[in-house]
DNA sequence: GTTAGCACTCGACGTTTTCGACTGCTAATT
DNA sequence: AATTAGCAGTCGAAAACGTCGAGTGCTAAC
């Protein structure tokens, strides 16, 4: 028989189960016709009542069932969940992915919006960060009169690139060369290391290129300052809505926050792993306003070679399935890192 | 005096822009009141009659006032909306594009972001197609054992990438040969002239590196092909919510419908510009169930050198000031297409 | 620590009523 | 023929009202 402690968190469990699947307020009685607790509604009020003063469940009004709070959430998380494994289909449609790793972006759209599909919420990927790429080469082609294109290759895989202004015409040759003294000089230089040695690039050129390759070399700095600003892609916005008109009007500043990059960008940074590899955010704990009513699941997936990896991961309602989407993030994370180290 | 037919339009237009401001239906003494007709409500109840008659207008329930139908918006969109001139602030706001014009991808992006703003609904824009570019360079670069990235850039200033894995190990300067030798043979070979001479390419470099360049040349192709799969950047899907919960439950089925981007691409071939540079496309017109209450407008831009150039514009609800849209939308094609061209 | 019993609360929901915005029609007017 | 005033009639929106029942907390007994 077990104590009562251990049944007041099934009971919790339980609410937190019905609530997410029937997303009305759940009763006593609901509760231990659903759940084969062996015992009367009447004990379960009582446990209900110690779950209420200790904030984790909550009454939206008087005669109504209770709810978890956030906290009731954050608790069922770290410490009753079940992380469900992925069924078969789901592992396929990862492995899918493995074969569409020709462009890198390419692959990481796929990755976002695969997600998306397999938790129906809102899912997202941030950029792999620049600071543990080297730079592999750098070209530089004419594209106009005075007009060039400057190409950064980096060891990840990532194509960068950034159109100049010449100061004056330039040949295409010479814009070449320009490119291989950069490809030289900077190769197998981390893309985080600023700032490039600007004079000894110049006076590696003769005196007549010089202005150009102060212009280039301004563009690859401007390239790789502009790497550290990590983006994010997303994907499934449409499951915000669907999710049963639940999340109701508050859906519009969602929308906003999440089209803000900077904010959620911000939070995923704050993210700290936990031993599973995973890290949630659940309401009030993103700390922001529109996303009072929304959960946050994210985990870090390795950017090729290891350094500071970046991470993806989905943006639901507070009321989720929490082992579904928790496993689908960790799983993707994994398998997602592997095709990249691979590559 | 006006005769009692031009009369009537001026009573669709009042209908039409009085609805569009108060998001409710329209009766025949808030119309008198708010637009100085110097007639009688009576009166205007008979135009109202005719125009119901005619299938412009149309009212939700016995005693409520008229909404304008598809068909009213779509005479009031061809023959009696003005274009409202851009306001000052909105000009610079263009203007400092201009100077975004590093890259390519990012330009495109902050465009459509500017436009989601200035109207406040979601903007979208196509990717400029390759057909009409030109080959200018084409790089490949050796990335992991096996891994190389071919890289080709086009004369628009778009860089396409793609990866792929080498049938032998290779040497960094082979690689580099092999991109010479594409980067001559198909030098200014318009994007979308397929297929390319494989055999003519292959049998130009030694016999040792004919395996590898089969596997790169067909990477170019492959990119090449999949350039004519057009692309949509999106942004503002936030409007949509914003909107004043206009559109209430439908804002779901619109997202999926933004998100599967086929739709939309599909229809926004469809649309062919009028003389003024416009398209519109309004309610059933989008022959799509999801967007039965919203528009489209949409403008083609030239993305450089002419070609069939790709097409902007936003989607909102059909209650949407067609006006101030119409002219966002084309100052901006214009705007864009001079960016490009200068570039 | 559980449980049955019970009084009590309060929102959801269906019904009814009121209110007023519009309309369409008719008949008079220009 | 076009316009207008006047008026009866319609019908939805909003408010007011009542009923119902799910769910609670408490008490007293087990």
């Amino acid at each position: 028989m077990p104590d009562t402690n251990t049944r007041r968190l099934q009971v919790l469990r339980a609410i937190v189960e019905d609530y997410v699947h029937t997303r009305e307020p759940v009763g006593s009685k609901a509760l231990v016709e659903r759940h084969n607790l062996e015992v009367s509604p009447a004990t379960i009020r009582n446990d209900m009542a110690q779950l209420e003063e200790d904030g984790l469940i909550a009454a939206p009004h008087t005669s109504a069932g209770r709810i978890p709070t956030d906290l009731g959430y954050r608790l069922f998380v770290d410490r009753i969940s079940e992380v469900r494994p992925l069924t078969r289909a789901e592992r396929r449609a990862m492995e899918i992915l493995a074969e569409t790793s020709d462009d890198h972006e390419a692959m990481l759209e796929q990755t976002v919006r695969l997600l998306a599909m397999l938790t129906n919420q809102v899912a997202v990927i941030q950029h792999p960060q620049h600071s543990s790429a080297k730079i592999r080469h750098i070209d530089v082609v004419l594209l106009g009169a005075q007009k060039a294109l400057v190409i950064l290759i980096l060891s990840t895989g990532k194509v960068e690139q950034r159109m100049v202004t010449l100061a004056e015409p330039a040949a295409e040759e010479d814009l070449h060369r320009i490119g291989q003294k950069l490809s030289e000089q900077l190769h197998n230089r981390s893309a985080s290391a600023l700032p490039i040695p600007m004079d000894t690039l110049i006076s590696s050129v003769e005196p007549a290129l010089r202005a150009t390759m102060a212009v280039v070399a301004n563009a690859v700095t401007s390239i790789l300052e502009s790497g550290r600003v990590d983006r994010i892609i997303m994907a499934g916005t449409a499951n915000l809505a669907r999710s049963g008109g639940d999340l109701g009007p508050a859906i519009g500043p969602i929308l906003e926050a999440l089209e803000e990059q900077v904010v959620l960008l911000r939070l995923l940074h704050e993210m700290q792993q936990d031993q599973r590899g995973l890290s949630v955010r659940i309401g009030q704990e993103t700390s922001h306003e529109s996303l009072q009513e929304t959960a946050v699941v994210a985990a870090e997936y390795a950017s090729g070679e290891s350094g500071r990896g970046a991470k993806l991961g989905v943006v639901g309602p507070t009321r989720m399935d929490y082992g579904a989407t928790m496993s689908a993030v960790r799983a993707m994370a994994r398998y997602l890192s592997r095709i990249l180290s691979e590559g």
